[in-house]
DNA sequence: TTAAAAAAATGACCAATAGTCAGTTTAATT
DNA sequence: AATTAAACTGACTATTGGTCATTTTTTTAA
């Protein structure tokens, strides 16, 4: 009988109309601070029974903030092509990251909280939020330490993390472009393209040529 | 008269007095989140009276986080010393950027809450809490482009807006090493040391020698 | 020295909101 | 049709940031 997957079915749904319901009144232009009775009202459920499908508000905040890695790999995945030296295909990374958080910058906002104040998943263990955009830098960076066009006396692990976390707070900058940027009277573009030229001459191979 | 005088110490030195029980409350180990109630039985004060000295919660931790970058201020000062160049210098600023994060991880995160999520601090406009910071680490920039040992092709404001941004990242990262960096099963020093050396190179100018 | 005024401090109270749970409604099973 | 199970409800509790009328302490002035 397939009344028990119609029912899982449905229930998988329900959580995600109450993750958009969620995401609407967290992500609200007014308001900035929504509560949970907020988004019961805007769901068209009992407060209570958000609690049947989040743990707490914590989790459903996680969730909306795991939905935005999600589509960051998206923004990743459209830009692998063939014939790009790994060092080519690092930049185009680069490049989808800052049209994420333009495109996302609310869902960036909250994965960097996460990132920063580190969150118990609902599911076990302290899992690594960004874990699966990291894996595909790595692979990227992989492929250009065997091609030649990056430098491979730091290990891919250890650039994966410095290129990661510099580019977070970089972006996080951006997010503040109105403090940070406007203060020192600069352009945002200039500023991300100084970045990228400081970072692929950093990490080009002892001689190149 | 000497009164208006010592009023204004004592009421200077209460706010002192609130401040240090908000740090002991709020960076306590075990409580993880502190009240307002907390810090006032710390204080030996009532509620009431800590809102004397701070508009509120927030503003009180503002200025655990004000603290803070004037102990980083403090680190950066001590060691400017003659005789080296600017790109020197900034690597010094490097180590001891990560000094601090390391004696004050509390100080910084809370820094870096503000710096996330932005604030408009209690005396008027959206202040930039670490611009005191930034403003050091430019002089150090600005001094290497002109001894040439730091490149110039892009202009110091960029400079300092990138390796702030870059650097804070990286200390983020540094914050959360049980997640990200035993993660990857990768040493934290090493890390810190492969920063070091790609942005290094990513400042040379055009041509060493 | 003392009465009036000013400053500092108090703590009971309010408001907002996350989270709970006994009870009700709806759906599935027998 | 009766029983069981699942989904849902919303009044209620607990926590906590913030307020304010009142009290206590200090200063001023006569």
């Amino acid at each position: 009988m397939g009344i028990a997957e119609r029912k899982e079915r449905e229930k998988q749904r329900r959580r995600e109309e109450i993750l958009d319901a969620a995401e609407e009144i967290f992500f609200d232009a007014n308001g900035e601070k929504g509560t949970m009775d907020d988004v019961a009202e805007r769901v068209e459920l009992s407060k209570g029974t958000l609690y049947l499908y989040y743990r707490n508000k914590n989790d459903l905040l996680y969730a909306i903030a795991e939905k935005g890695v999600g589509l960051l790999l998206e923004y990743f995945a459209g830009v692998i092509r063939e014939g790009l030296s790994g060092r080519n295909q690092l930049s185009d990374i680069g490049d989808e990251f800052v049209r994420f958080v333009e495109d996302y910058p609310k869902h960036f906002e909250l994965i960097l909280r996460f990132e920063l104040a580190g969150y118990q998943s609902p599911d076990g263990g302290d899992r690594l939020l960004m874990e699966p955009a990291l894996a595909f830098l790595r692979e990227v960076l992989v492929r250009g330490q065997k091609d030649g066009s990056i430098r491979d006396d730091i290990t891919e692990d250890e650039i994966v993390i410095i290129l990661w976390s510099q580019m977070i707070g970089l972006m996080q900058s951006i997010l503040r472009k109105e403090r940070y940027i406007d203060f020192y009277g600069v352009e945002l573009k200039r500023v991300i393209k100084g970045h990228y030229r400081i970072i692929m001459k950093g990490i080009e191979p002892k001689s190149t040529e």
